[in-house]
DNA sequence: CTGAAAGCGCTAACAC
DNA sequence: GTGTTAGCGCTTTCAG
């Protein structure tokens, strides 16, 4: 029995003098009912504080206006605007969300999944855990539970629609601005394990973000006639230390002239290495980052990125969703966004001419680069 | 009728060749069940692939395991990680959130509690739009839903415990750092209209967090003997635009040594401001700002901040949700955090002895505060 | 330990 | 236009 005692549509049918029917239809709006009885209906209503209960709305109607958002992280600004562009999206239908973090944990995503399911939610947006495949929700998916995937793709759900940055096409925006502005030793930070991933779709494996736009670079490369030097190309794990310290150990010995960090942690982990080894940006090396992260355009200079649209991927998201919810036989269609190429002040063409000779970047670790303090 | 095909518990028990009750016992661990009756419902709902429909079981059990969080703006880094500090603190229990963004407008935030009491959450943790009251929080808190306020507290709402930053302490603990360092004119930067709200509580009235924080500052000053200068109280919008222009408006004529920037918006405006008025920080002007950004490691000279842990007020808000819903009738109790001083490089002693003549600050308003770029 | 049956609050035929 | 009735899937007495 419920714990607190509500006033349902029988109360009100009986406080109105009239059938549950004729109560439920008014106040459904369902049907067709009488001048008379709908007032009625309405005033008893009012006066009795009457709240509906879309649990057994949802029973019997099999709609519960309700989906699940399923990523690693709410907490992290970029999940947490494409949640809110999903919210803004849906709330005229009055669809509320249900948050799950998975911490990148395979278990605990396939848990969030089966309760979701369990909760009847009308459909799920997902941005999966990495090394996929998601096996669980593969399952739901194929049991008819409309799914979306969010930022990735994983294997065993080419059924489901992918709404994503174009990442490849992304990292080719920077490393085209970079090429554009004379630089042609462009180190890139990149998550990437290992180098042997140059082919894009190697093995028929679906490709990480985080390979995607490594391939956009190493292909804006070649279509500029550069070639790689894989010297310039900085491997680190998903942590600013790690990018922090790979930066510092790397870029030195590399006379790269420009870098590009490929996702956000890097990105802030680089600028971290750059200041404290005094690097003078954009003079030594023009730095190009991932992200439109509010500390890009408080430092000195502020940061040139690329950016994805996190509110405009939330409106995808759940665009794709509710076409999926509304018409599950349609034809699966994937939403790949392009990214934004935000100038500032820390990207300019190489200094060759001037100071460093052959534009090769020559540090002195251990200098601070602001006389201040 | 339900739209996707399920398979339920009068299946499995056919399965099973056992009665329903008996399938829904093993199936929910309640009850007593045979050793062989568990094993085949087991093997029969495994080969069935059951999935339980929390929905029907909230319906008889009226517990439906889910809570609603209602906040301004999930994208908010503030809110953001106060979810996810919830949703930790309540993932063990299988309990999920339900968020609704309201953009500090009291409309929608009404709407969404009603949406989400029709939803029958257990409970609501609930950052109420400012200039209360809220009426239909009063409304569904007096009928009996758990209720907890985070943030700031509303008229109307005396009986839900409040889980809050301690605002006035924090800002006595940045006015008080400014203080201990030798600064006497410490300018405020305030998003509180009018100075005439010095009186803390005055006319019975709930402060809103900003009043709080300004008080503590007031009485820091105070207990330090003090005379406090109107000048040096910065008034502005929530803004950070706002912010900006106020701080480059007043500060040149405040002779101020210090700067105390009250909340985490008009701290980026203050900042921006001081870098475009060349500044420098902390020699001509020491500047302490509110909650722990990012950026604010990540610019020159790093930016010393009074910070509320939001991850740990979420924790405390789910657990004084839990306790609401577990015992309603025990008392309510606040749970008011204390904030963290965050020394960085931003604030030091004033250099009056040495620069600039009396310690006033003597502003050249246009110059560049680095010289690169 | 197990089965039958009632009920949670609402919707949706189906009659009248 | 309105009332009656049968569910939605699960829990929970109440008998046996």
């Amino acid at each position: 029995m419920p714990r607190r005692e509500s006033v349902t549509t029988a109360d009100v049918a009986r406080a109105a003098d009239v059938s549950k029917a004729t109560a439920a239809r008014v106040l459904s709006g369902r049907g067709s009912t009488s001048e008379a009885s709908r007032r009625r209906v309405r005033e008893a209503a009012a006066a009795l504080g009457y709240v509906p209960n879309e649990l057994a709305k949802a029973m019997s109607v099999g709609i519960t206006n309700t989906i699940g958002v399923v990523s690693p992280d709410i907490a992290n600004p970029f999940f947490a605007a494409v949640v809110r562009g999903i919210s803004d999206r849906i709330r005229s239908r009055g669809i509320e969300i249900i948050i799950s973090n998975t911490d990148n944990d395979q278990q605990i995503e396939s848990r969030a999944l089966r309760l979701l399911a369990a909760k009847q939610v009308d459909g799920i947006v997902l941005a999966p855990v990495i090394p996929g495949p998601g096996l669980v929700a593969a399952d739901l998916s194929s049991r008819g539970l409309p799914l979306v995937l969010l930022d990735r793709r994983t294997e065993g759900l080419e059924a489901a629609p992918l709404v994503s940055l174009d990442h490849a096409a992304t990292a080719r925006l920077a490393t085209n601005h970079l090429i554009a502005l004379g630089h042609t030793r462009i180190a890139i930070l990149t998550e990437v394990p290992e180098l042997a991933l140059l082919q894009p779709g190697s093995q028929g494996r679906i490709d990480r973000p985080a390979t995607q736009r490594l391939w956009g670079y190493l292909s804006a490369l070649a279509e500029a006639g550069i070639e790689l030097d894989p010297r310039l190309v900085i491997g680190t794990a998903y942590h600013q230390s790690a990018a922090e310290a790979a930066v510092r150990a790397s870029l030195s010995g590399s006379r790269a002239t420009a870098l590009f960090a490929t996702n956000s942690v890097v990105t802030s982990g680089a600028f971290r290495a750059l200041a404290s080894l005094g690097v003078s940006i954009p003079k030594q090396l023009s730095f190009i980052g991932f992200d439109d992260q509010e500390w890009t355009t408080m430092v000195t200079p502020p940061v040139s990125v690329v950016a994805q649209p996190p509110l405009e991927l939330g409106v995808a998201a759940a665009d794709a969703l509710m076409r999926r919810i509304e018409d599950p036989d349609a034809p699966i269609a994937d939403a790949i966004l392009p990214g934004d190429l935000l100038l500032r002040a820390s990207t300019a063409a190489p200094d060759d001419a001037t100071t460093a000779p052959q534009g090769a970047l020559a540090l002195q670790p251990g200098r601070n680069h602001k006389e201040d303090r």
